[in-house]
DNA sequence: CACAGGATCGTT
DNA sequence: ACGATCCTGTGT
């Protein structure tokens, strides 16, 4: 368990999901002894986000995200990835940044352990990889990641560097939310998916 | 109840 | 380019 750095508070994530998805970026994610550096993220925003699962209402698997801000979204994508979101905004809104990426700061080898045959950035660059290397499932919906304990969400590097492009996998929404440069990365670190298609 | 499709990943 | 694997949302 890591010390270092300050758990964000409940407001941190009271805010648009594009804002705290960049303020994400180089914060620390820590589990049981791993600790991860936030490397790439995905806004998705309220209202009139239509590759956001909360577009057309709520359902019973979208209800972390109307809740309160800086609480765990975590869903089944594929049958087979758990993937992690933190929700933003106020109550009521259902909005919340998709965590795409980390660098492992502490605990690489129970990660290693846990993806079995990788190394380097395979075993971090891509949202299920993030899932199943904090041995993430639905349990851990509405999980609290302002409370000590648990699955935390600590400070970290201040003014990281931002690489910008569209969201990855959402070829189902309108053509303005498929363009929307909504997917940021840190720069000056290769523990980021499809690097070639951000920008600064 | 049946169906279609998905904010992915690793291999071919 | 494709299969894995199963839940979700919608429609009847």
């Amino acid at each position: 368990m890591s010390m270092s750095s300050e758990l964000l508070p409940g407001s941190f994530y009271d805010r648009d999901a594009l804002e705290v998805a960049r303020d994400l970026l180089g914060c620390h994610i820590v589990r049981d002894e791993i600790v991860l550096r936030v490397t790439e993220v995905e806004a998705y925003r309220w209202p009139g986000d239509s590759a956001n699962h909360c577009f057309a209402g709520r359902t019973k698997r979208n209800e972390p995200m109307w809740g309160p801000p800086g609480h765990a979204y975590i869903y089944l994508c594929y049958g087979i990835h758990h993937l992690l979101n933190f929700v933003t905004g106020p109550a009521d809104e259902g909005a919340a940044v998709l965590i795409r990426s980390c660098e492992p700061i502490e605990g690489l080898d129970l990660i290693r352990s846990r993806r079995r045959g990788l190394d380097g950035p395979a075993l971090l660059t891509g949202p299920g990889k993030v899932g199943s290397a904090l041995g993430l499932d639905t349990s851990w919906n509405d999980h609290r990641l302002f409370d000590p304990g648990g699955l935390e969400v600590r400070a970290g590097d201040q003014k990281v560097p931002v690489l910008r492009g569209p969201r990855i996998g959402i070829d189902f929404a309108r053509p303005k939310d498929v363009r929307a440069p909504w997917r940021l990365a840190a720069a000056g670190t290769l523990w980021v998916s499809q690097r070639s298609k951000l920008r600064s």
